[in-house]
DNA sequence: CGGAATCCGGATGGATACTG
DNA sequence: CAGTATCCATCCGGATTCCG
């Protein structure tokens, strides 16, 4: 008979904040909101939640009225009305932290290969160049752990596959960088051209594909609040007088 | 060294959540946005959270730097230009809920008389009738505690001072109305005219005072949006097939 | 009275393993 | 693929205490 852990408030943002707020839910219903709708889909999105956690969660969304689910052969969840109108909620946070955090998005601890590659792809295929012939983009990321410095992005027929493993095609571009400076670009902190020009991304392929790279690498949705002149580069800080247990 | 259990993404969205979307923080940022600095106004708006709680959530906010603690005579909270940035993620919250969670708003777990006028007051201050003399209005709430029964407002000199117990003063108009019609009319459900007109709301006083009412009597923030036809009265459902554990 | 720190029991989340 | 089950560490809520 537990009430459900609620704020017990009649203010709107109390209530809001009893779904949006839970741990883990804004990074859910971003996935949802950028369209992925199988658990195992979503799951890649939030690699480090538990299984167990992500099922509770979409049930919470589900008897909120903010997800729907379907069973259409396998099991899809599906935003409804009221899921789809969380957006701006979701994008005045990723606003925010463009323009406050910009320094601890690209903190080491929060790197992450898988992600930022499963989250190129989802943007890429919009994009997907509308080619007759199949078309294979190797990247390959220094600053990784060994197991992850090589992936595919592998154009064929409208899809996009992301791959972990060397699919055998033969590669129309290689993409060399850091994982720390394609993130950057991703997020819109550090220009393609200007990459480019220092060296920190290398393009290695025929002349047309690599000038056509910027035609189908999509960025971040967030990438044109990155860049850093509309934000003050004021760095959130610590107070002065330590008060946490440092040790 | 437990790394403040973050989400370990580089995306803007996690990032905004590690902090905002925390228990409770939603909550502590609204009060910090309407007005308040010190520690026990800033507990007044949020009375079920302890005080502990409340004092760790300030720190993680100075040390994100939305917060700045100013020890001037006593201790005070202050947003730096990062934490007031943080309106436009709560105003959405606020909005979405207007929208899509307008039953539960006024759930009777939800509705609280201390937190209604303490809101009440709040946003009464701006608007503080520019009389000369002392203004007093009785609010005799029904459906409420024995406790809980009677709030005065009392306007003195540009200050408005709410009070738990009868401050003796005469009263110049008194208000009376269930909570649950009194929360409904401040967050824009019910207008204040249809309330008057179906007797949910009953003023007293002379006619003139009763006449003013309107003028001083600022609704919330959310009101604007709280009305009707603006939202779809779809209510938020739970799935067809029971998940929770019912009992 | 304002502004906390401390202690405790129960609730929640993370890791891992397992299943239809 | 789409989740459960289980176990343990951590967090939260409530009461009490402390200090200027």
């Amino acid at each position: 008979m537990a009430e459900k852990r609620g704020y017990g408030q009649f203010c709107p943002i109390a209530l809001a904040a009893e779904v949006v707020a839970e741990r883990w839910m804004p990074l859910v219903i971003r996935e949802l909101l950028c369209g992925s709708v199988r658990f195992n889909d979503l799951h890649r999105g939030v690699p480090r939640m538990s299984s167990a956690l992500l099922a509770q969660r979409l049930r919470e969304l589900q008897f909120a009225g903010i997800v729907e689910r379907r069973t259409v052969g396998g099991v899809e969840y599906h935003l409804t009305a009221a899921g789809r109108e969380l957006y701006p909620v979701i994008e005045k946070m990723g606003l925010w932290a463009q323009r406050w955090l910009r320094r601890d998005l690209v903190d080491t601890a929060n790197l992450d290969p898988d992600l930022l590659m499963w989250d190129i792809r989802r943007n890429v295929v919009a994009r997907a160049p509308s080619r007759s012939r199949r078309f294979v983009a190797e990247f390959r990321l220094t600053g990784v752990p060994i197991s992850r410095r090589c992936y595919w992005l592998v154009f064929e027929r409208g899809v996009v596959d992301l791959c972990y493993r060397n699919p055998g095609f033969d590669v129309d571009l290689v993409v060399n960088a850091g994982l720390r400076v394609l993130t950057q670009i991703w997020l819109g902190h550090v220009p393609i051209d200007q990459a480019i020009r220092d060296g920190r991304l290398r393009l290695e392929g025929a002349r047309g594909e690599v000038s056509a790279f910027r035609s189908w690498f999509a960025l971040s949705m967030f990438a044109a609040a990155g860049r850093e002149p509309t934000a003050p580069p004021k760095r959130a800080g610590r107070p002065n007088a330590a008060v946490g247990g440092a040790s």
